[in-house]
DNA sequence: TTTTATTTTTAGGTAAATCTAAAAATTATT
DNA sequence: AATAATTTTTAGATTTACCTAAAAATAAAA
């Protein structure tokens, strides 16, 4: 059993290692707003209890353990999310927090009425795959919305930055997940993208264009 | 704000104060399954945040902001037990411990939602009243099983114990909340008492008797 | 390949919530 | 009222998750 604080590292060692191999210490300190020293104590006791791997000055890697138990966390948070948007009617940009503190409750039993309640959702509020309780997660083929080429088409299925503002942003130019979507033109000048909805059209910058998460339908 | 700890003796000192007047630290101690040294140790730290008003070897009371802020804990863990057993169909005593853990979520937007969703439920699965938003409980109008007389009719409404052999027991004799019953006997013996459900006879302990809440509705 | 910069760790300390054991106050009993 | 029993508090430690400041290791630059 691990306490809140231990799961929250297991958590950001997890997303971290999406990128890296090699989770390094600082990475790990400047995600949980807290201090190198800290995480050091932290990685030492995670590897005390066979959760990560770790050698001085090389950074960690999580065991097959630490990563089960990092993907429940991961699992229990995009549940609640879903539910919080679902059932309780929160916006997509006002249930991470909230979610933070659900994802530790610890009950598995809870989790399964849950998943079950709320109808076995595949992906949470922001297109993140929900991993099943086994941990797998269904395959997914995403590409940004940044690869696309003139004339393609393409549903939202994602986002892959959670802050309010950016996810505020999209709801205004009404790119909300499941709205189909197709290129109309590309800006050589600073890289925008102009798209077209079925009933309008907006422009977005390159930095958010990265962030749009597409599954493809086809070119043309 | 106070910490997860801090919140779990208010609400400790809270269901004691519905007895006596004055909580004893040993009483606090053992509700908590702690020891009375470290009851003391809190006690101090509330009082000096103003929670309760504490007087040496005297015992303790709650403020008002302290009684505030515990009966928003009991108002939080209502609503989720109601959740839990509406929602997601766990039996009434199972719900206790998730409670006990949801109960510290923090946010008041969730809870507000939460008790929308709900249909602004005005009992928990085991008649406790739920306390509104501004923490006012709905009148209720209760007499104990054990104080009726032959004859008497009523409708069950709550328990006095929450225990998951009492619930258990319950469930299985068929006497579950909105039940209406009609006490048929009184035994002279032994106190145990015979009533009569829609479909059925069944006969309790006095014990059991004691335990179980009656919206009485007329005599005969 | 030194020197410099960055990253990471160690050493020593703090605050929260516990504990045990002993002392002090209160309450009950003779 | 004196003694015994109970309750409560104090004193001093422990554990968890932090911290700062300084030392050590690694990586980058001259």
């Amino acid at each position: 059993m691990q306490s809140y604080t231990e799961e929250n590292y297991l958590k950001t060692i997890y997303h971290l290692a999406e990128k890296t191999i090699n989770v390094q210490t600082n990475a790990i300190a400047e995600q949980m707003q807290t201090k190198p020293a800290s995480v050091t104590d932290m990685i030492k006791k995670l590897a005390d209890k066979g959760l990560v791997d770790y050698i001085k000055y090389q950074g960690v890697t999580l065991t097959e353990i630490g990563k089960n138990t990092a993907i429940d966390i991961v699992r229990k948070h995009r549940l609640w999310e879903v539910f919080l948007v679902d059932k309780l009617n929160f916006k997509w940009d006002e249930v991470h927090d909230v979610a933070e503190e659900l994802e530790h409750i610890k009950s598995i039993e809870l989790i399964e009425r849950l998943d079950e309640f709320l109808g076995f959702p595949k992906a949470d509020p922001h297109g993140d795959p929900i991993p099943d309780k086994n941990g797998r997660f269904a395959k997914t083929q995403f590409i940004k919305l940044i690869e696309l080429k003139i004339g393609d088409r393409g549903t939202i299925t994602g986002v892959t930055q959670h802050s309010s503002a950016f996810l505020k942003h999209l709801e205004k130019l009404g790119l909300t997940l499941g709205k189909q979507i197709q290129i109309s033109d590309v800006t050589d000048f600073d890289g925008s993208v102009e798209i077209r909805l079925s009933d309008k059209q907006v422009n977005i910058s390159r930095e958010v264009a990265k962030h749009i998460l597409i599954s493809s339908n086809g070119k043309n």
